[in-house]
DNA sequence: CCTAAAATAAACCGATTGGTCTTTTTTGAT
DNA sequence: ATCAAAAAAGACCAATCGGTTTATTTTAGG
């Protein structure tokens, strides 16, 4: 009895097949042929599920950034108060790139940086993600004025642009260089950023 | 009468080409086809001076770095304090997004993002830029620190990793919105940062 | 169980990939 | 001007690229 049909199984497992080979090696770097061999599908049984490579790494991106937005959503939820909320969200990077919740690092940054120039669909979709990710930080920091945790002062929306950044940035510092230290720098940054703000 | 040889010059003409093409689309992106195109040259006159693409694009990311870090070098040397010359290094990232010294954006950027699960050669390179650039910075922090210009509590290695983190992210996230605002606060709050640590 | 429809395999397509090799052209010291 | 050496052109290579088409298999409702 299961709800899903074969079709809808079989586009997930190339959507999340794909999403790894597209997050390590690119959109250029990955092949049709990385695709059947990852997923064990033929030409054939991928192009009747999408109409070219890139609806397949359109869906992937969609479906590991999403992936990455609702790891980090459900342990944000999960806190009451908005300085907690935001403690989360940092502490949820601290093991990013030891282990990280999808194979290759963060689809944002590795999308934004190979579609920027190349593939405005690709690059849409990244724009998407990030507003979402500056609205959903602009909202706590909000909430926790409202709430009387944070002075009224704490620039909401430049924070979200702030942490945004660093952690990207920081990110790609600590995968370029294989070790999580100089993201985790970044992180204590933020947090001391977030505890300057607070109304004790 | 040039001091440089016919072969000095076409390498050269081909690794500034190349550079514009791989920064752009990337390695994998970037076919033997488009610099062909670029250089005006056949595949006969490429590989007379290069063993293979990754050998190109190794010089190519060299050539790109140094030339954005001889820019900066020569702005910042021009300034007498550390004050200034950290004002001049955020600065330069001022324009970064709308004018690039280079086409495609921040070379560091784009190939540790790429390399970092690829091409363990291009790896290594992004590392020894990112190395340079942090010791280049924690340098100018430290002789703030022994001239007077910043407290002693300033911590140089801590404010380097910071620095370079924050503006990567920042143009990764300023180019994929192709908008520099976002950078420009990220660089207003690192010059609140080195304000903080000044003694007046 | 039967069967039409959906899903997949597998052969096939022209174009392009990175790279080699031979021939021709250009260079520059004599 | 000569001529050997260096540089570049251009034909060529097998392999792979993304994608299509047709034949076969599997699915699932009656």
């Amino acid at each position: 009895m299961q709800a899903t049909s074969k079709s809808e199984r079989t586009r997930q497992l190339i959507v999340e097949k794909s999403a790894h080979l597209f997050n390590s090696k690119g959109f250029a770097g990955t092949s049709m042929q990385d695709i059947m061999q990852a997923t064990g599908l033929t030409k054939g049984g991928i192009y009747g599920h999408f109409q070219s490579k890139e609806e397949i790494a359109l869906e992937a991106f969609e479906h590991a950034s999403g992936h990455v937005i609702r790891l980090l959503g459900e342990k944000v939820a999960a806190q009451e108060s908005a300085v907690d909320k935001l403690n989360t969200l940092i502490s949820f990077y601290r093991n990013y790139v030891t282990t990280p919740p999808i194979v290759g690092g963060c689809p944002v940054l590795n999308t934004a940086v190979e579609a920027d120039d190349t593939n405005p669909l690709l690059r849409a979709s990244v724009v998407k993600v990030l507003n979402k990710l500056h609205k959903s930080i602009a909202n706590i920091v909000k909430l926790g004025i409202a709430a009387g945790e944070f002075k009224a002062t704490f620039n909401a929306e430049r924070f979200s642009v702030l942490m945004v950044s660093m952690i990207e940035g920081g990110v790609m510092v600590s995968c370029a260089y294989g070790d999580a230290k100089y993201l985790n720098t970044v992180l204590d940054q933020l947090q001391a950023m977030v505890e300057q703000e607070r109304i004790l």
